[in-house]
DNA sequence: CTTATAAATGCTCACTTTGAGCATAAATGG
DNA sequence: CCATTTATGCTCAAAGTGAGCATTTATAAG
C-alpha cells in the first residue's frame, strides 16, 4: 500500500483592520483574477507548514506575518481551478491548506507585492452595518427563491428552502453572521457565484454580484471570515488587529467591521471592562470633533484563568 | 515553480458514547501501538477527502460512518513516527488530515476490525467526573513543576509556568476542559508523553502514565476531544452519539462523559428544555431501580433560527 | 463669549439567565 | 409497608443583558 503523491499548496488569508472595513491581502495577477498569497509546501525545505507559509507570504507580498492559525484543508476535485503557473492534472492533484493570519495594520506594501481589499467587495451581502444590504432584497433572495422552486422533487425543494432559511435568515429568522461560509457555499451551489460557473466551464452566470478570486480562494476567505467571527467571541483575538494604543470607539469599529453589524456602545464598553483586557494609558486622542477619547492598550498579560474569554458582542437595533 | 509531491494520509477519530465513558475506535496492530483507522488519500480514486475517508474506515474497521467533519492537517517533521506499512522518508513526507466522526452506538465490530477504547485510557487526567484525578496530584503536577524549574533562563521559566498554569489550571486557576489538546502538547513538550521520547528515539520516559498510540495519533485524538468539548456548547452535536430514544439522564451522562465533569441535573434539564431540541415520546423506561424515566427523542427538524445553539453545560460543585 | 453639535462616558432599570438547593413523585427491593 | 433510588417540579438570590437617559468635554459656528 503506497500513497499516491499529491501537491500541497499553502494559502494565507491575511487580514488587517482597515479604515472602514476589514481588509484581506490579495496578489493581483494582471488580467487574471487576483489570488491569495500562495505557494507550494516543500517538505524538504520546511519542517512545518507554518514555516513554509511565512516564507511564501514574505516573498510574494513582502510582508511579515504575526498571528497565524490553520483554517482548513481543501481538496475537492473540480473546485481547484488551476492557477496559471501550477500544474493541475489528474495525476498531480493540488490540495491547499488554508491559514488565517492577522496583522496589526495595513502597512503600505512595497510595489510588486499584495494589495489590501475590503472583505465586503467579495462578500457584499455580509455587511449589515448600515442595515440590510440592498443586494439581498434586490438580487440574492429572489434568486434563491427561484433556485428553491427549481428543485426537481418536493423533498429537495423543502431541503433547499430549509437550507436557504437557515443560512440567510429568511422568513423572519435571524441573521447569523458566523454562517458566512455556509452562505458562500449556498450561493455557489445555487449558481450565484461566478466561480461556480467558471469551475463548470460554463459562461459566467452572475458576475456582477461580487468580485471573484482565483481558484477556490474566495471560499478560503469565507472560511476565514466565519472563523474570525466565531473566534472573536471566545478569544481576545481582535487585539491582533489593533495598533499598540487605540480608543474604545476604534476598537468597537473594528469589531463591528468584523461581525458586520453595529453594536450597542455602552454595553460593549461595560462588557469589555469586565474582561480586564484593556487598560487606560491616561493619554487622550483629540481632534476628532468631539470630546477626546482616552487611549487604551491591550494587556497581553491578562492570563485569564478559566473559561471562554473573548469580546462580548452586544448587538444593537 | 513546481510542487514537490507529498503523501497524504487520512485519519478518522471515530467516537461513540459507550457505557461509562466516550469511546474511540482504534485498530490494533499486534505488537505495535494501536493506530487510528488510517489510509492514503488517492486523488485518482477519490473526488473528496471525505469519500476517501469513509472508504478506508469501512475497509479497516468494517464500519459505516455517519457524521464527519475535518479536524486539522498535521505535517510537522519529526512527529510522524512511521507506521510500519508506509514509507516515510525525507523525499516522501507524510501529512495526515484528521477527521472527527460521530456514531450512534458502539455497535459490536466484526473481528479483524477496530476496537473501542475509553478516551480516558489515553487521557486519564481529563476525567474529572469523580473529582480531580489522582494522577494530576501524584504525577503530573510534580513533574510539571520540575520541568518549570529546569528552564534555562528566568524568562523561559516564567513562560513555562504561565503555560502550565493556563493549561492545567494550576495555583487555583480553573480547569478548562476544552484545553485538552493544549495539555497534551504541554505534556509532550515536557517529556511526560511516551510518544515524545519515541519521536526523539530515546528510551521511554514515563510510559506508565497513559496509553500511547501510533505516530501522532494521540495528538489527533486530543484535537478531536477539544473540538467536541467546544462544539457541544454551540451545536446540537451530542445527538449524533445518542440512540433514537433516550432518557434525559442518559443524555446527561453522555454529556458528562464528554466534558469530563458532573453537571447539575435540574439546571441541565431546564436549559435543555428551553432549546426545544428534545421532545417526550410518552413512553417510559422502567427497571432501573427507581422512578421510571420518560424516553425522549431528538427533534432534527428544530431548525433553530439565529445564534449559537448547543447544549448548556451547567457545571456542578 | 455663547451656543449648537458631536463624541465619550456614567448610570439606571427591567428582564433574562444562571447557580444552588429544597420538595415531591413514582418506581424497586426487602 | 418502608427504605431506597431515580425522576421531576419549583423557588430564590445573584449575575448578566438589552435598552436608553443623562452628563461631560471637546470642536465649530454665530
Amino acid at each position: 500500500m503506497s500513497i499516491p503523491p499529491v501537491a500541497v499548496g499553502l494559502n494565507a488569508v491575511v487580514m488587517a483592520a482597515g479604515e472602514d472595513a476589514p481588509q484581506v491581502l490579495v496578489v493581483p495577477r494582471g488580467k487574471e483574477e487576483p489570488a491569495l498569497p500562495f505557494g507550494p509546501f516543500d517538505p524538504a525545505r520546511h519542517r512545518t507548514f507554518e514555516i513554509g507559509l511565512r516564507e511564501w507570504v514574505s516573498e510574494q507580498a513582502h510582508f511579515q506575518l504575526g498571528y497565524v492559525e490553520q483554517l482548513y484543508t481543501f481538496g475537492d476535485r473540480g473546485r481547484e481551478a488551476p492557477l496559471a503557473d501550477l500544474p493541475s492534472s489528474d495525476e498531480a492533484r493540488i490540495i491547499s491548506i488554508g491559514y488565517l493570519a492577522l496583522t496589526q495594520e495595513a502597512a503600505d506594501l512595497p510595489s510588486g507585492g499584495g494589495e489590501w481589499h475590503s472583505w465586503y467587495r467579495f462578500f457584499p451581502w455580509e455587511d449589515w452595518r448600515a442595515g440590510k444590504p440592498a443586494i439581498l432584497d434586490d438580487q440574492i433572495e429572489p434568486a434563491l427563491r427561484r433556485w428553491i422552486d427549481e428543485a426537481e422533487t418536493d423533498g429537495r425543494r423543502v431541503a433547499r428552502r430549509d437550507r436557504a432559511r437557515m443560512t440567510f435568515g429568511l422568513d423572519g429568522r435571524g441573521w447569523n453572521e458566523e454562517r458566512c461560509l455556509d452562505r458562500y457555499e449556498l450561493l455557489y451551489s445555487s449558481g450565484l457565484i461566478a466561480e461556480a460557473a467558471r469551475d463548470r466551464k460554463e459562461a459566467q452566470g452572475m458576475p456582477t454580484i461580487s468580485r471573484s478570486l482565483a481558484s477556490d480562494h474566495r471560499r478560503i476567505v469565507a472560511t476565514a471570515i466565519s472563523r474570525l467571527r466565531g473566534k472573536i467571541k471566545y478569544r481576545p483575538i481582535v487585539f491582533e488587529l489593533m495598533p499598540d494604543v487605540f480608543t474604545l470607539s476604534c476598537l468597537q469599529q473594528v469589531v463591528e467591521g468584523i461581525v458586520g453589524f453595529p453594536l450597542h456602545k455602552q454595553n460593549f464598553r461595560r462588557a469589555l471592562d469586565r474582561t480586564g483586557f484593556v487598560e487606560g494609558t491616561g493619554r487622550m486622542q483629540a481632534g476628532t470633533g468631539g470630546r477626546p477619547a482616552e487611549l487604551f492598550r491591550y494587556r497581553r498579560d491578562v492570563l485569564r484563568d478559566g473559561q471562554a474569554t473573548g469580546i462580548s458582542i452586544p448587538r444593537s437595533r
